[in-house]
DNA sequence: GCCAACGTTGGC
DNA sequence: GCCAACGTTGGC
């Protein structure tokens, strides 16, 4: 069972995107590691912390669960979509997506200062790593458990 | 395979 | 808007 931490800008899809919409394919990812961890690491039923980022208050505002396995994500086949692939067949698929579904809105936003000023307790939490930009971070159990202590 | 140039991310 | 850090591209 792993934990994970998911990246939006609200502007673009926020946690009121997501309740509003119950399920969403999470789609648009363009970095390896990143579609890695969703094609070959997420596991339906499986928890993350969705993060905005880009915005006044960047931090932790809600729960979402991986609502199934990972397929290829359709935006990369669509001529017209910002996330168009060339590279990229039907028959050999370039990027994947999963579908996450709205758990539960924070009562408070968990902010990033916050979480940086508990650097000591959170050591080693991708998202504290200096120049992490990865937009799909897995989380530790401990941490998962540290960070929602803070609400 | 190296590496410079360029584009993107994301906090501030 | 600035800028540090990182990823990708493409010439050689």
């Amino acid at each position: 069972m792993s934990f994970w931490l998911m990246k939006s800008e609200p502007d673009a899809f926020g946690i009121d995107d997501l309740k509003r919409r119950g399920t969403e394919p999470w789609s648009g990812v363009r970095n390896y590691q990143a579609r890695n961890f969703m094609r070959d690491r997420m596991r339906p039923g499986e928890r993350a912390f969705l993060y905005h980022s880009s915005c006044e208050a960047p931090g932790i505002y809600g729960v979402l669960e991986i609502a199934g396995t990972a397929y290829p994500d359709p935006t990369q086949f669509d001529r017209k979509s910002p996330y168009h692939d060339k590279a990229a067949t039907r028959e050999q698929p370039r990027w994947f997506l999963v579908d996450v579904k709205f758990v539960r809105k924070l009562e408070r936003p968990i902010l990033l200062s916050e979480l940086r000023a508990r650097e000591q307790e959170l050591h080693g939490l991708m998202l504290l790593r200096k120049g992490s930009r990865l937009s799909i971070q897995p989380v530790s159990a401990e941490h998962w458990d540290q960070i929602l202590a803070l609400e």
